[in-house]
DNA sequence: GTGACATTGTGAAAACGTTCACAAGGTCCC
DNA sequence: GGGACCTTGTGAACGTTTTCACAATGTCAC
């Protein structure tokens, strides 16, 4: 039989019980950022044609314990191949289906101010999966906004866009003043992720999830380690 | 007596074994982070007046358990007043001190695209403990940067004007396949702080605390919560 | 085919971080 | 000044995450 075997081609186990993306028992939180992190690493690899990768290497690469890169694929299948590793290009694919960026994701930004406008200007977004093409302000300074000209919409239409457009995922770059008001219009017209900047917690309800990113921690947090 | 006792006026205990700042046995990462996002708390209070918080209050602000707030302190002295709860101030700045942003950090950014023109043009870190007054570019295209007229230096510059300045923390906003090249560089000038927004993992000595800001991983482990 | 080799997947152990629960100790009203 | 009340600081319990270590399993060269 030419080339590794798929794993995944026919049946191998009696019962087949690994649970897939559905009946997921719970994964941590850290596993799924790291599975983002290995998705880079095989796109790096496969864009250098290199067809195999042992969790040795992967871990290497990104600074990790083998043996979590081993545990972190465990939790969704069975990837690899004993005396192989595992195939880049098949792992990569079932690693972007199991974190739902094999499809596109429609995205908005709110508050385009400094920070919003370098995000919205940053095209690697929309190559990975992301559809990130509104933007909100409460005052429309120019309409559109990068060489992909995203258009501004007045914050009175949110709710309406957000809906039409089925957008799924809200990057929040306001100030902390607006940010729960922001939050609240959005999460009642359906959306369930955001990505805050915002310095300031925002109150959601359970079925929404919130990441923050915050760079006035990351610097300060540094500042601490200068002795 | 007016006023809730001091703690740390005179000595309370008979011997004063806290470790302060020096002698410190290892702090966990986490409870840096939240070293910093208590500070900002605090100081939201101090603009509104109130002199005192109790942990249970902090803990409900910023959606944490009021034990671990009291540990966290913990780990640095005792600074609360049983029956009374923190005082705000006090707290305040020494929670500014052991972070060291009672000090100006001198901060240099390289790679001045369209991230690193919006960090730039960003006042909030400048008012924190930081001096965020050099940029670097491989190509300057504007002499200064936003309303505080950043000077941008050419990047053959860096060692020279790193150790001139006196800067201790970089922030990093090249193209991937810049960021080790120019990290080797700072860190061979003396630097040993970092904040990496490129996605990429970068080597540095043991001495080196980066910290990442990586997009990409927040946006793409949001996705796999869209259910 | 066969056997030496490589690498996986995973229980068990270790490390780490969070929450509980309560004695100790200050507050502050009467 | 006294006593009811609050809130701290912290051991111990608990839960989570990481690392270790190795049997199981497939590879690959001959
Ligand atoms: N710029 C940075 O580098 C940086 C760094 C860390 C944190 N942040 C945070 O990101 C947020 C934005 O920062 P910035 O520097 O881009 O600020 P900014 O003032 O440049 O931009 C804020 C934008 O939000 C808009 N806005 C205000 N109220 C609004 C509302 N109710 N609805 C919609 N839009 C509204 C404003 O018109 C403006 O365009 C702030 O909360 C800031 O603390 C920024
Ligand atoms: N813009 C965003 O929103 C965003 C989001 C996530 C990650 N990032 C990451 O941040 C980094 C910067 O992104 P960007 O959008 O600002 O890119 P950009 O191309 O706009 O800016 C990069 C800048 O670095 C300069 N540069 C290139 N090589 C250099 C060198 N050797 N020394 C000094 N300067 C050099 C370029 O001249 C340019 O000005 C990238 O690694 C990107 O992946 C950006």
């Amino acid at each position: 039989m030419p080339g590794p075997k798929n794993p995944n081609s026919e049946d191998s186990t009696p019962e087949s019980e690994h649970q897939e993306l559905s009946g997921d028992r719970k994964i941590p939180a850290a596993v799924i950022k790291r599975l983002s992190l290995y998705t880079r690493a095989l796109q790096n690899l496969e864009r250098n044609k290199v067809e195999k990768v042992s969790s040795t290497e992967l871990a290497k690469e990104l600074g990790l314990n083998s043996a979590q890169v081993r545990k972190d694929l465990a939790y969704f299948g069975q990837f690899g191949v004993p005396g192989f590793g595992y195939p880049v290009g098949e792992l990569r694919k079932k690693l972007k289906h199991i974190l739902g960026t094999d499809r596109k994701i429609n995205v908005a930004l709110i508050g385009v101010g400094h920070l919003g406008k370098a995000l919205l200007s940053y095209g690697g977004f929309n190559r990975q999966g992301f559809r990130m093409r509104w933007a909100f302000d409460i005052e429309v300074r120019d309409k559109t906004i990068g060489a992909e000209k995203v258009p501004v919409y007045n914050i009175s239409e949110l709710e309406q866009v957000v809906r039409r457009e089925n957008i799924e995922l809200v990057i929040l770059t306001v100030p902390a003043e607006a940010a729960q008001g922001i939050a609240d219009r959005v999460v009642g017209a359906g959306v369930s992720a955001i990505l805050n900047f915002v310095p300031k917690r925002i109150q959601t309800p359970p079925h929404v999830k919130v990441h923050y990113v915050d760079l006035a921690i990351e610097m300060e947090s540094l500042s601490f380690y200068l002795r």
